[in-house]
DNA sequence: TCATTATGATCGATTTAGATTGATTTTGAT
DNA sequence: ATCAAAATCAATCTAAATCGATCATAATGA
């Protein structure tokens, strides 16, 4: 047989298969095929075994952990990669939250990954427009206030002027903030110009405004201009991100975060 | 069969279905093909699945929670004698709105059977605390003013200051209200403080306030007293109505509609 | 050399998902 | 109330992915 230059021991794939699927929940035997480098075969051999010993629950296709019930990836298509890289930045906004304080929340698929983090949470107020983010945090721990407004049926957010106008009525300590593109050149865009308009009216009420958004929005100018980057206090994205935006932002005095 | 290229695990999906369900009370088989991109086959054996296991309860055109299948409320039994006399109740209704009227809608099950016969109307605006009549309305004919505040789950409304902040400052040509029950003594009366209040914020800016409700409520009493009847100028309700209640409501001066 | 073990490859069997079709339910209009 | 149109459902069929079983090959040690 043709060995590999580095052949893992059985035993030691194994607990590789164990932790991969303890981690994430879940894991495809084709992933875990083309991770570990060997044939689907030895997979499902190391499954079975792993089986046995209780350890993994094999389901057709792959496997799920025994332990933690599976957390489901909140919103629509995003391939497990991408969602896997919106829960670690919304881990470590989710650090950033400190007791007592007031948080807004944008309609984003990173916050709202968010929020379920800040269900747990007694102390604080969370203020959104978002309609996915307010049906997740109601009746749990923080308070939750839900601004008014027109329904935007795609984003699933409230928007418009009402919107606004409660907005500048109330004032966060952090604004955590998606965008569907940021560039150095022309600074944080999305598509609606009525989103990007509510985005810049609690910016201006956010003791920070903390942006968050992976590092497929690098570079991607959409419509509507938002604001600038001198409105923004800090930026958590991922370790793919190239390295000259950091460079830049941070010259500009803009913390930035990659978890 | 073109197989997706990393399609997820079927328990992964079959949990975002369950979570989708639970976190919004109910979901259409429609809104979950498209969030999860796979045909409506394999949603109806996903949900046949969770059924099985006691996760959610199917119903026509999607499946509610196990949660939100205790209160009757949020999907009704349309065959029955009494939401067939809110439909024809909500259509009275309907012909009280003029062209560019501006009217309220709460969030009872009688507004919501109004709701959707003004779908077609673009001329007026409709201003709701009510989210189920808010997405009902979303993108369709009239412009939509959905009020803010704190998310109350069981009836699905918004309340709370904010929310009666919001409405003092919008004025409305016809309010459109549900209640739990009125009588002649007692006047409206609901169950939520915060609901009564809200209500009696709105037909304080109200040109007209208009009661939809049907005659399984008169003589009952509930917890939370939303008004008393001067504040009231017209009942919809149904024949099945004791005689004595219209001739005293006329007396006093209310229009009272039975279809 | 030969047995043992781990791995990879192959092939029919099984499972899953998508599409189609006719039945059923719901909705709207008369 | 009755009817027709639309939406939804359940059942069935097909294609693809996945699986389990079997066999072949290579490394290892007796």
């Amino acid at each position: 047989m043709i060995q590999e230059a580095h052949p893992a021991l059985a035993p030691e794939r194994r607990d590789r298969i164990h932790d991969l699927v303890r981690v994430s929940g879940v894991a495809r035997v084709e992933d875990l095929r083309r991770n570990l480098k060997v044939s689907v075969a030895t997979i499902r051999r190391d499954l079975e075994i792993l089986e046995e010993e209780g350890k993994v629950k094999r389901v057709h296709g792959g496997a799920v952990s025994m332990e933690s019930r599976l957390e489901e990836s909140v919103f629509d298509d995003k391939t497990s990669q991408a969602s896997k890289q919106k829960k670690k930045i919304a881990q470590v906004a989710h650090t950033l939250v400190g007791q007592e304080e007031s948080v807004f929340l944008d309609g984003g698929s990173t916050t709202l990954f968010l929020a379920r983090l800040l269900k747990q949470r007694t102390d604080i107020t969370v203020v959104t427009n978002s309609v996915r983010a307010m049906e997740e945090l109601a009746d749990s721990g923080p308070r939750v206030i839900f601004t008014g407004g027109e329904f935007r049926r795609i984003s699933q957010t409230m928007v418009g002027p009402l919107s606004t106008a409660v907005l500048e009525q109330v004032r966060v300590d952090k604004a955590f903030m998606g965008t569907m593109g940021f560039c150095l050149k022309n600074g944080i865009t999305t598509t609606d110009p009525n989103e990007a308009y509510l985005k810049r009216v609690v910016a201006e009420n956010a003791g920070q405004v903390i942006l968050l958004a992976d590092s497929t929005k690098a570079d991607k100018v959409s419509f509507a201009r938002v604001s600038d980057w001198d409105q923004v206090d800090m930026l958590i994205s991922d370790q793919a991100i190239p390295k000259h935006f950091t460079k830049t932002l941070r010259k500009r005095g803009i913390k930035v975060r990659l978890p």
